[in-house]
DNA sequence: CGCATCCTCCGGTTGC
DNA sequence: TGCAACCGGAGGATG
């Protein structure tokens, strides 16, 4: 499941390969296309296949750029920019090959659902195994006002800010601070993976309410959040489940977790603990973390 | 109009 | 060996 770092390594995989180039085909499978004619957005959102395959046909990309778990495809055609959003959800992926069948792993090959031929003779294509991944053209973020709506990015000078003031918001305070920390509304990029991370090196228990925890807590935890991020990005990523960059290369990041999945507390070694907080599967130390 | 609470989308994985 | 339950980002509908 791609969190912040993974997405970053796809999108610094990504542009050395496609900007650039422009496409020159555009292959739907036929599973999106059957959801389609169920009245399902499936993957492509915003648009029916066809008219995004033929919106797509002879765009140029310009640049590749990540924000929170999104990637921005910045696009051109006939001197009108737009930008294809992507969101990788649980399982897509991206391919940059020279033929389909170069994606060896079956489960990646068998989810295979839009293909784009590039002028220089390669396919980019994406694959999803689950189908939560999507794709959405539009000419300017407000098209998507969601995406409007999103946090600064962790790395940027008034994310801080932006966060501790999200901590003092009704809808906020009162949630628990795993939550808080994992909804891009307020702090974006974070999912459990390091959420659980950075609240285990933080010692706070992931139930704690958000305005329980000090000022102090709140910006270190920030900053532990913006340090794990680093590390895994550093790292290649967590290669948990169905991530791989689009080399099919794993990250590394995954043998440094501390509490994420684990059963014993590696400072303590008392049992941890499985709590759902915010729907999601959290795992932390009783001991450890208050 | 804010917010809280489901609901939805999927197939690989897990557990019985 | 088979099969049902389970899991999860994040927007959107509903209350």
């Amino acid at each position: 499941m791609p969190e912040l770092p993974e997405v970053e390594g796809v999108v610094n995989a990504l542009k050395p390969q496609v900007t650039g180039k422009t496409i020159k085909q555009v292959k739907i499978s036929e599973t999106v296309y059957h959801s389609h004619s169920l009245g399902k957005q499936t993957i492509i959102k915003g648009s029916l296949p066809d008219l995004l395959a033929d919106a797509l046909m002879d765009m140029r990309i310009e640049a590749v750029e990540r924000r929170s778990k999104y990637i921005y495809f910045h696009v051109m055609k006939a001197s009108n920019s737009y930008i294809l959003v992507n969101h990788l959800g649980m399982s897509g992926a991206w391919f940059y090959v020279t033929h389909r069948d170069e994606i060896t792993e079956a489960k990646f090959h068998r989810h295979i659902h839009v293909e784009l031929l590039l002028d220089d003779g390669h396919w980019l294509i994406y694959s999803d195994i689950r189908r939560f991944g999507e794709l959405r053209l539009i000419q300017q973020l407000s098209d998507y006002p969601p995406l409007l709506a999103l946090a600064p990015e962790p790395f940027d000078q008034d994310a801080k800010a932006y966060f501790l003031k999200a901590c003092e918001l009704r809808k906020f305070k009162d949630k628990e601070i795993k939550a808080v920390i994992m909804d891009s509304h307020a702090l974006c990029g974070c999912g459990n993976i390091y959420a659980t991370e950075a609240l285990f090196r933080m010692k706070i228990n992931p139930g704690r309410k958000t305005s329980q925890l000090s000022g102090v807590e709140k910006e270190q935890l920030f900053e532990t959040i913006v340090a794990v991020l680093t590390e895994s990005i550093a790292f290649g990523g967590s290669s948990i489940s169905d991530y791989r960059n689009i080399n099919g290369e794993a990250g590394s990041m995954q043998n440094r977790l501390q509490m994420y999945g684990m059963n014993i507390c590696p400072m303590c070694y008392t049992n941890t603990t499985q709590k759902i907080i915010a729907g999601r599967n959290s795992y932390y130390c009783p001991n450890c973390q208050k």
